[in-house]
DNA sequence: GCTGATCCCATTGACGCCCATATAAGCCCA
DNA sequence: TGGGCTTATATGGGCGTCAATGGGATCAGC
């Protein structure tokens, strides 16, 4: 699974294309099949990207759910509204209007890490969500626990390498 | 789990470099995955900085909750603010202008402690918040609770080779 | 033939990599 | 135990490479 760290703002140019921060094309870089896929997300006023990769996991876990059910269908719509971005020669995709016009994307896209994928946002649309989600965080005192993982060989505390 | 130790000022160079001290490199060097995320923090004008490692795992952590979840969401703004930094080969790191900012760093970074992870701090702001720290632990009469884990050899802390 | 997309090339500036030096710390030996 | 030697750490600077960006040219579809 990829990791995909941090934000960056890169511009887009009058033919409608964006250069991909390069560390976000390196992590797409490690999987096995390389491709972006991109959608309207369905909560905010952003664009979802996705590694082709991701994508057909997400797919598969959909087969889990029975043929016909309402989420099923839901769930499939989001494939519906996706579109497969390809990487031009300068790791630059183009940005269909569509998706520019949903996220109100004109001269700069904020490419923003969503751990395992991430999002296009316009810059300052993005400063006021990301503000709102700290202070959620901040008032519910929100913490990620890391679960120290069993047995590993060498991670004893000051027993590496003293020189 | 690397165990960070002690405090050390280091210098900001006009490209915007500090060296990373050599005992929080030979801590980080036990890690599986080499590297070192920042971001800024929360409720502190500081940075904090945790290896590659730690922050996978805590990736690895929020996979567990719902693709679209609001709490979801909310951590990965975290993430999305965090930023790898690449060590250079005399151990040094780039710090981004962005983080630099919220901890008041200019010229000299305080490299602080934080037990399982670092922070990084501009110097007088950080003797000011320690200050105050100790004179509530003094205060309230604080303790800190050491329970023996069993038989892990070498896992005491302070018990390996001083130099 | 026109519109739009892909490819290719050029420019600029930032960042990574390499080398050099001084200070400080550790080490060895007498 | 003290002094000298060695090594690595911290720091400074130069240079090459790559990323980001812009523009022209070619190609395909309508």
């Amino acid at each position: 699974m990829a990791l995909f760290l941090g934000s960056y703002a890169n511009k887009v140019d009058r033919k409608g294309r964006v250069s991909v921060p390069a560390p976000f094309r390196a992590a797409l870089a490690g999987q096995a099949v390389h491709g972006i896929v991109a959608f309207r997300s369905f909560k905010e006023p952003a664009i979802e990207a996705f590694s082709l990769d991701h994508m057909t996991q997400m797919a598969q876990n959909l087969e889990e759910l029975d043929q016909f059910s309402e989420e099923r269908d839901d769930l499939a719509t989001l494939f519906a509204d996706a579109l497969q971005l390809a990487l031009d020669g300068e790791g630059r995709i183009m940005l269909p209007q569509a998706l520019a016009a949903h996220a109100g994307i004109t001269d700069t896209a904020l490419f923003v890490s969503a751990v395992n994928h991430f999002q296009l946002w316009e810059p300052e649309t993005y400063a006021k969500k990301s503000n709102s989600s700290r202070e959620r965080l901040l008032s519910r005192g929100a913490t990620v626990k890391v679960r120290p993982r069993a047995a590993q060989p060498g991670s004893v505390p000051g027993t590496e390498g003293e020189r």
